[in-house]
RNA sequence: GGGGUCGUGGGGUAGCUUGGUCUAUCCUGCCAGCUUUGGGAGCUGGUGACCUGGGUUCAAAUCCCGGCGACCCCA
């Protein structure tokens, strides 16, 4: 059996890596002349398909209808929240012409939706029973980012802004939105097989205009943390700002209460992060544009009918609804092998002159390397079997990888340095702002946030002031 | 926000310090042919590059300035 594939440049040489996988699996062409936009090609646009389809049928599940909006806003429209254009205002492109005459009142490509949406709800919403209002979007969305960009992780242009917006009549049915949301992600993520931590963002990193933000962050092999999603609570600031209110059953008005929550092409960078190695991806089959590699060998004298066995196969996969693909390239079947790991491609099968004579395919599972003989007739129910296996292996391993590197921990220093040993920490904390910043400041990571879903530290002392901790509190180095 | 390094065929590079036989090196890729095919085969032939704009100079891949782009470090 050929051992696991290593993973010390996948480590070691994180960033070189990631660029080079991203190009070399034809993922993104990353040579478009402008800085931070690339282009989409074939093979990493089916890869997007396939996530956004299956966030697309979680939300649709749950009640999500799914709308599209313009890319501009018109600039009084997009300054009317106070929060919102602070938190954003540096990183907005305007458009100010149109042809040759400038523009009365300036364009903003959106840098998310809020301000184009909200409007529009105030003359959608009239009554209680309009609610809840339960949108989204896959859009584009553009920011100016000033610091180093980076293909599917920081972007000029991000164009896979799967962006929710949900109005509701009470705060508590806003809350419940909240948590349905979270659940939504975690269902997402869990089939993507990424781990993630979830975080209530500190106030000093809340979304520009909520009340609350939760994130889910996972773990790049560098030991920086990325944040895949977010989730946020915007009570009724914005809808007192676009006056959104519904009429109650007793004829009084209020504001409706607010939720967003999105998530952006980083989904993907994460699904070629978590998984791959030194050769390149390990794609998670329900997502792999290609699931099954059939690579014949083709022995002179039996050629030919290695060839019509393999087409039968390709058939019957098909058949099977499996995404395949059959490898007839005159190329020698190393390169072939090389060629299709690196694309992350989870199952490949063989088919050589042994096999041929023993009436039998050797599967070969990417995550593993293991080889599996399969007879023949047993190949339609064998392959998605396997599959199956493959998911379930990957999703395991990559969350048993993420906890070893969460690291509880009892001090600022011991925090350092597992920062520093790129790790995540976790540390009890007291709960006041002043103790989350000054870890910031002795640290060389940031405040990620107080850890959810989790028990509270029990006879704990913050880290900073001593104090009884009643929180745990995340911290690394982030993207 | 501050500092630094760099830009040569599709990818990776040599050449730059000391300007001139650079008609630009090597590896890889790509195309054609032969030969091969159980982990990146070999041989032959072919293809293809000095980021951009200005400046210095008899002469610029090489020196200077701007732009665009890439990467790294610090806050």
């Amino acid at each position: 059996m050929r051992k696991m594939v290593g993973r010390s440049r996948w480590q070691n040489n994180f960033s070189e890596w990631f660029n080079e996988i991203v190009q070399v699996a034809e993922i993104m062409e990353t040579r478009y002349p402008v800085k931070g936009l690339y282009v989409w090609l074939p093979y990493g646009l089916k890869l997007r398909n396939h996530v956004i389809s299956a966030l697309k049928e979680l939300l649709e599940r749950t009640g999500h209808r799914e709308v599209l909006f313009p890319l501009l806003i018109p600039e009084n429209l997009f300054k009317k929240e106070a929060e919102h254009i602070r938190g954003f205002e540096g990183q907005v492109y305007w458009v100010t012409h149109g042809g040759h005459d400038r523009l009365d009142i300036r364009l903003a490509l959106r840098p998310t939706s809020e301000t184009a949406m909200y409007p529009m709800f105030s003359l959608w919403i009239q009554s209680h029973a309009d609610l809840p209002l339960k949108i989204y979007q896959v859009v584009n969305v553009f920011r100016y980012e000033t610091k180093m960009t980076k293909p599917l992780i920081r972007l000029r242009e991000v164009t896979t802004f799967k962006e929710a917006h949900t109005a509701h009549a009470t705060a508590e049915d806003a809350e419940r939105q909240i948590r349905e949301a979270i659940q939504i992600y975690k269902q997402f993520f869990d089939r993507l097989c990424i781990p993630y931590i979830i975080t209530k963002r500190p106030s000093w990193d809340t979304f520009a205009g909520a009340v609350y933000s939760i994130a889910f962050d996972t773990l790049a092999p560098d030991g920086r943390t990325l944040q895949i999603g977010t989730v946020h609570n915007l009570g009724q600031n914005f809808s007192r700002v676009y006056d959104v209110q519904y009429e109650r059953v007793d004829g009084s008005y209020e504001h409706v209460y607010q939720t967003c929550y999105g998530i952006s092409e980083r989904a993907i960078a994460a699904l070629i992060m978590v998984h791959g190695d030194d050769i390149g991806m390990c794609l998670p089959p329900e997502f792999a544009p290609i699931q099954v590699v059939i690579v014949p060998i083709p022995y002179k004298d039996v050629q030919a009918p290695i060839e019509q066995t393999c087409t039968e196969i390709y058939e019957r996969l098909k058949q099977a609804g499996l995404r395949v693909e059959l490898d007839l390239r005159d190329l020698r079947p190393g390169n072939k092998y090389y060629y299709w790991e690196r694309r992350g491609v989870p199952l490949r099968i063989e088919l050589g002159p042994t096999d041929h004579a023993n009436q039998r395919v050797t599967a070969v599972r990417r995550d593993t390397g293991e080889r599996i003989h399969v007879p023949l007739d047993r190949v339609a129910e064998r392959v998605p079997q396997l599959l199956r296996e493959i998911e379930t292996s990957m999703r395991r391993r990559a969350w048993e990888e993420f906890r070893k590197r969460i690291k509880t921990i009892a001090s600022v220093d011991e925090l350092q340095n597992a920062i520093h040993n790129r790790n995540v920490g976790r540390v009890p904390w007291c709960g006041n702002e002043k103790c989350g910043l000054e870890i910031e400041e002795r640290v060389e990571g940031s405040v990620l946030g107080e850890e959810l879903f989790t028990e509270a530290p029990k006879n704990r002392s913050c880290v900073v002031c001593f104090q009884q901790a009643n929180k745990w509190l995340v911290v690394a180095r982030t993207y």
